[in-house]
RNA sequence: CGGGGCGUAGCGCAGCUUGGUCAGCGCGCCUGCCUUGGGCGCAGGAGGUCGCCGGUUCGAAUCCGGCCGCCCCGACCA
């Protein structure tokens, strides 16, 4: 391809809103426009290095035993309404409808339409197989954010396991958990895998894989000494119970007139956020339930859903808290509490006189203390995890990471293929549903994540492997007979050499040259300027080396100085 | 959905507090000359219903109300 006819419109100046490395860079060397907030256009360069990331995708997937098709982007809402995720996705589902009136959504995701399809299946025999895509998602949210990164539109891979059985599926999940790590390690990114829990997919055992930088929008714990790593929702906390130092003291009522929030009540009091017991009231499966985690903790939704077995687990409406605690919402304690079960943090297991909320109005209670006060039914590990907590495995303190979430796998057993009843015959006679995964990688995202990783005060540097191009010719002056001359039998001939080749022969000063060449970030230059007339051009690596060779040697040595991935 | 910010020429911005002489700057674009290894130089030129609707006023880019769009933080989320 030739500059003057690639559509690449580099900017300049670009407007000082626009915040993250990635985004900026993405649109100033052209690769994407903005079409709306979350929906982005790909150009022809941006589009090149989306389809080397897609390659590399398929070539791992295909080379895991998985199969691609292509499922539709518009489903029928009533095969969302079968499994219950149009109501759980809500307005973050784009809905819309036919001419008839008939109610249709934008997929988010595929779980419903390849398990409709996948109930084809009759026999075990058919079993097991992977099935993916790689296709244009839709999902309304809330807040589209950091240019690619977070979108309403964008492609994805997204790939489905069908197994007999739990060990089938675990042989499937670690053969796709394999290929993403071939995946990420041929891109060139950096990643941590996290354990993280299931969200609007469901599932267990999810991981992400996620390039660590402050750039990203995922927070996640991580042990640097033995490579644990998870989103606090799930990290296991290990509880350091000291014993009890303190002897109990009398129960005591204490006014706190329209205090109902922690902030509110430690100030008011004039007491540590920690002194305090946070009763949260949830249903789970129909029941009530109270979970008591320290004033100064967040109460992980995942873990308590765990420790109850609950397949459904909701905060109870205002209703329901203020019956159990008859008081308004905000004076709900443990002591008094009627009808729920009473689920404690292993980290209380040493705690005296705390203070809790009064199950009456206006009303909190000091010097609680457990099996004096009230009885606890279960102690577990319920809250989030946090920065500086212990390492399950070793001990060591956690760190607080942010990053962006590269992909994610799941998981689903049997929570898409009983709803749509994709059952199969097993050896045994017995009819089954088929017990499921999937695994999902944001292609157009991680475009975004590799710019966000390589790139210097001059503009993108990327990787071979997913590089627009892998080297462009920068002829100076286009004027210049000999020179031309020279530019374009290298241009035939690296091409010939099997070198994908850009070659920058616009009317422009030498000076825009160079700086669009580092803006876009192509691997390899070669320079033909002012040498040119001794047959010599100058091959560099963008970010790295450079060397002046004869005309002849441009080859062997831009085959040489790209023979890495990364610049060294 | 809560909080904050922004919307003026193709792009990036100033002007708004204190209404009138306020349609401005830089880049880009067009013409000519010059230059040709890191976003040259000089001269001339084209280009804008100041996001939209309504209000206040003799007069609104500027003040007020509503709406729309975009960015950031939070909630939420893959």
């Amino acid at each position: 391809m030739r500059t003057r006819e690639l559509f690449a419109p580099t900017l300049r100046q670009i407007s000082g809103e626009v915040e993250l490395a990635s985004h900026r860079l993405l649109l100033r060397a052209g690769f994407v426009r903005q079409l709306a907030a979350g929906m982005y256009s790909l150009l022809p360069l941006g589009l090149r290095v989306v389809r080397k990331i897609e390659n590399i995708v398929r070539e791992e997937m295909d080379a895991a035993g998985a199969q691609e098709l292509f499922l539709p982007a518009l489903h029928p809402l009533e095969l969302w309404e079968k499994t219950g995720r149009a109501q759980y996705w809500g307005d973050e589902l784009m809905k819309l409808k036919d001419r008839t009136g008939r109610p249709f959504c934008l997929g988010g995701t595929h779980e419903e339409v390849i398990t409709q399809l996948a109930s084809e299946v009759k026999s075990y025999r058919e079993l097991p197989f992977t099935l993916y895509q790689i296709q244009t998602k839709f999902r309304d949210d809330p807040r589209p954010r950091g240019g690619l990164i977070r979108v309403r539109e964008f492609t994805m891979k997204d790939a489905y396991s069908f197994d007999r059985d739990v060990p089938g599926l675990d042989s499937s999940y670690e053969t796709m958990v394999e290929a993403y790590h071939k995946i990420m390690q041929r891109v060139g990114l950096p990643y941590h895998v996290v354990d993280a829990s299931g969200g609007g997919i469901g599932g267990w055992d999810t991981r992400e894989f996620e390039l660590p930088t402050e750039a990203g929008e995922s927070h996640y714990l991580r042990c640097d000494s033995c490579g644990y790593a998870a989103t606090p929702e799930v990290a296991q906390c290990k509880a350091e119970i000291e014993p009890p130092t303190e002897e109990e003291q009398a129960l005591e009522r204490v006014d706190t007139p329209d205090r109902r929030t922690i902030e509110e009540v430690t100030e008011f009091l004039g007491v540590p956020p920690k002194k305090l017991v946070k009763t949260l009231i949830y249903e789970a499966d129909g029941r009530v339930v109270a979970a008591l985690v320290r004033g100064d903790r967040d109460l992980s939704e995942d873990k308590l859903q765990l420790a109850l077995g609950a397949k459904k687990l909701e905060m109870a409406e205002a209703a329901t808290i203020e019956r159990v605690s008859s008081a308004p919402v905000g004076f709900a304690g443990p002591v008094g509490l009627k009808e729920a079960e009473i689920l404690a943090d292993n980290e209380l297991r040493g705690e005296r006189n705390f203070i809790t909320g009064g199950n009456e109005a206006d009303l909190h209670l000091r010097n609680v203390n457990f099996g004096r006060d009230f009885e606890v039914k279960d102690w577990a590990d319920l809250r989030n995890g946090e920065a500086g907590d212990l390492c399950p495995g070793c001990g060591e303190p956690l760190r607080a990471y942010r990053g962006i979430e590269l992909a994610h796998v799941f998981k689903l057993g049997t929570i898409y293929s009983e709803p749509l009843e994709a059952h199969f015959l097993d050896e045994d006679g017995e009819r089954k549903p088929m017990v499921m995964g999937c695994y999902g990688l944001g292609t157009t995202r991680m475009m975004a994540a590799v710019v966000e990783r390589f790139n210097d005060d001059a503009g993108i540097i990327w990787p071979m492997a997913v590089a627009p191009y892998e080297a462009v010719i920068i002829l100076l002056n286009h004027d210049d007979e000999e020179h031309r001359a020279i530019a374009e039998q290298l241009y035939v001939e690296l091409q010939q050499d099997g070198f994908e080749v850009l070659l920058e022969d616009r009317p422009e000063r030498a000076g825009v040259k160079f700086k669009d060449a580092d803006l876009i970030g192509i691997p390899g230059q070669i320079v033909v300027g002012r040498l040119a007339g001794e047959g010599k051009v100058e091959v560099r690596r963008r970010g790295g080396e450079s060397r002046t060779v004869p005309v002849g040697e441009a080859g062997g040595t831009l085959r040489e100085l790209l023979s890495s991935n990364l610049p060294a």
